[in-house]
DNA sequence: CTAATAGTGTCTATTAGACATTATTGT
DNA sequence: ACAATAATGTCTAATAGACACTATTAG
């Protein structure tokens, strides 16, 4: 019987067999009428050439959480800072990386393509990809399972509350938002139902401000806080 | 530049610093009116003799996966094999276990009381705990965080779906599996309604049989295929 | 004017909640 | 008969979807 402190003074982590942990997150946007996607193109060994996920390894000397780690990985290699995260689900075996057994938390965040376009440039192979185009690509590790898991639990989202919304960059229309939703679930929702849970959820705030395109100019909204926790009374319906 | 083969070769994972992964599951089950959680003495440092969840360390040369592990680990703290596991989160830090940088991936699962009180009796400190006991308690690291987030994950699902039934051994009553939404949510459904969804989701089989307590025989449903994939077309509401 | 888009009025079908009523058992 | 519980009947309020209608801009 030791005390634990006696343990812990003898306890030694290198002895155990490594495993390795790293970080990807899913970043979407709204551009060009499409949800797209954040892929990087893979500097280093291994997958080397292939499109991947912003990520990497946990660096226990500048991470202080899985989260921190997520946005320093999305800010190396994209040179973006997602605007907030959230975990998706945490995949690991020894299969999926050639290095080992590997565990891989995956994050993943709705953001407006306008905050991040310009610095999306001006990084090496970093870009915006709908869906349709990444059925053809060979993407690296099993980041295709990924990007799904993350869009799919979107489409939940949308179906249920305005966190679509974050993909847009205040202010915005209704219609605006109306038209992410419809991108997510992948059908039209009517106006009329789509206005009357804006009014009802009082997540948004009318800016007195109106934008004019094409026809009648059109009220803007930023969101309030609160907007993520939200949840429809009555869910969109999907046939 | 090397090829990756050349690069696999000359890679050492060891000389990375170590992450501890380990696996922790929120068990909980419907017993005597209330949600149960399942929790052991721990038997060693650190934390010893404090209450915590079944859980443990990855170890490469028997888990194949996150989930393999999750299983492995339950039988082995508490001589229960989990039904099915779902993820819900990861939590990882500096600060969380004083053997280091620590990641742990939470499980959770609900399941019959009947098909596991027996092996709980046998193994030492192992036990369930009604949520209202569990405040007074001590636990290990963050194991209660870990348990709240697991338990409002659940009363989410009984407001959506039926998942709150695997809470139960077929066959089993409407009243039943009502009981068990109402506990997760900490109030009355109305048993009209209650009834309507069931009868609307055909997510039940009617067994043809009936169980006698006190009043009028109710009719035994088991589960069928698919119950943890249906949503309620309009939620369960929560004032 | 017309085309285009934003926003409203309003009808209808659906359905959750409420609660009364009937059904079936044990004592 | 009575208590207890299960199951059904039915009324009502809320509301999503549908779609017609009005409003406001550009050209």
């Amino acid at each position: 019987m030791t005390t634990e402190q006696a343990f812990l003074q003898s306890y030694d982590a290198s002895a155990f067999p490594v495993v390795l942990v790293t970080v990807d997150t899913v970043l979407f946007t709204f551009h060009d009428h499409q949800i797209k996607v954040l892929l990087v193109m893979r500097a280093a060994h291994p997958e080397r050439g292939k499109l991947g996920l912003p990520g990497g390894f946990l660096d226990q000397n500048q991470d202080n959480s899985l989260q921190a780690a997520a946005v320093r990985s999305v800010k190396a290699k994209a040179g973006i800072e997602p605007p907030y995260l959230e975990q998706i689900e945490t995949v690991g075996s020894q299969a999926r990386d050639p290095r080992g057994w590997s565990v891989s938390v995956i994050y993943s965040a709705l953001m407006p393509y306008e905050t991040c376009c310009t610095h999306i440039e001006t990084v090496e192979g970093a870009g915006w990809y709908s869906l349709k185009e990444l059925e053809n690509l060979d993407l690296a590790f099993d980041h295709r399972t990924a990007i799904h898991k993350a869009f799919s639990r979107y489409q939940q989202k949308a179906l249920y509350s305005f966190v679509p919304a974050y993909a847009l960059k205040p202010p915005f229309t209704i219609t605006d938002v109306r038209k992410v939703h419809e991108a997510l679930i992948g059908k039209t929702i009517q106006r009329k139902s789509f206005i009357r849970r804006v009014e009802s959820s009082q997540v948004f705030i009318d800016t007195g401000d109106v934008r004019t395109e094409r026809g009648r100019p059109a009220c803007l909204y930023r969101p309030k806080q609160g907007l993520e926790t939200y949840r429809f009374v009555r869910n969109i319906e999907m046939d």
